[in-house]
DNA sequence: GTCTATAGCCTGATAGAC
DNA sequence: GTCTATCAGGCTATAGAC
């Protein structure tokens, strides 16, 4: 993706990788909306104008934010799928990987999957990654009618809003009222495998 | 609840009821965490140093909107349930009632739902509605039980969970994703029957 | 209860020297 | 690329006159 040739290009994309860090550190202090310029500036051990020489304002260092989130969680839920056979099984694996890396990354979680930033809408470019995420999961859910787990109407629209509903759902609550949990032992989170079950069977071949 | 004698009493909650009215408009247009004290000052006709003389702080200010929220969301779910027959029914209607409150009062369900102000923590007088809520689901899913419509199970604790995880992953991903459209419209919203009915027959006697 | 005035912060962003 | 200096404003909250 970013392949940096000279020396210089290479050292000033560790500078943004170092400034994006210290934002999600301070975001996790004082929530996503409260970040500032100026307090990723001292952090990073900049005086605040100098950051504006590789983020040229807030709102485009919530689109680096955005972009990088999205496309770590799509390798996330990526790498959950590797190895396990298509359909509902790979699924599933795919989800649960999803979610723990949203319990591992609050506040990118937060700024990628409700929007708490007035102002802020994510460039297409940054929004990309998500796009990818959702043609994956209608491919599984394709691939699990194929393969007879699921009746054809499990890959229509409504079915994969519904596979949305619930990963957020399950994910919203455990951020907002038990954030500190493991995934395997929250209150909301270690019902995901029980709430996957719940749609496979309402899907279920009959 | 709030019985005034005196007319300067009637009168000072009539301006309390004021400020809150112009801080929801503000928080509809900044966000709630971009909500200020001096906004809503100019807003309600006031220099900044009144407003203290009626809320005493920009968290107090946090803490009556969120008490009225609850209660408002509270008496939408109750009303949603009224006539209908208990159990499964009045669960279904008092739910939807309170998605449709949430969806009606954006900027109050996400102070309720999330937890977007970082260092803010309701009181317990501010919390009490929302556990009046939780003890009246129960009780629903234990008329459903009793009426055999449900599995004993889906009185417990888990059962609780999953209604609370369905309904609020349709109601965040609405306010999320495309808060303008109409209950019955939204590409979310207008899921949550089916949804209802996934839990009903996940929980259904056999 | 309302105001003026102000303290003491914070912010995003820019000009221009080095 | 870094800095100092600064603009032009915002904010919460309080003191004290009226």
């Amino acid at each position: 993706m970013t392949h940096s040739r000279t020396r210089g290009e290479r050292r000033r994309h560790q500078t943004i990788q170092e400034i994006l860090d210290h934002a999600v550190a301070v975001m996790d202090e004082v929530g996503v909306a409260g970040l500032s310029m100026s307090e990723v500036a001292r952090r990073v051990g900049m005086r605040p104008p100098s950051l504006y020489k590789y983020v040229p304002s807030r709102l485009a260092l919530f689109d680096l934010l955005f972009r990088d989130g999205q496309q770590a969680n799509l390798e996330a839920f990526r790498a959950g799928a590797e190895g396990a056979p298509p359909g509902l099984n790979a699924l599933a694996k795919a989800l649960q990987a999803s979610g723990r890396w949203a319990l591992a990354n609050q506040s990118l979680a937060k700024l990628l999957f409700s929007r708490p930033v007035p102002g802020f809408e994510p460039s297409a470019e940054a929004f990309a990654p998500s796009l990818e995420m959702v043609a994956d999961v209608q491919q599984m859910l394709r691939d699990a009618v194929a393969r007879g787990e699921l009746r054809p109407e499990a890959a229509g629209p409504d079915g994969l809003t519904i596979v949305s509903i619930l990963t957020t759902g399950v994910l919203s609550q455990q951020l907002s009222n038990e954030p500190d949990a493991a995934f395997d032992d929250g209150r909301y989170t270690r019902l995901a495998p029980r709430l996957f079950d719940m749609f496979t069977k309402y899907y279920e071949v009959t």
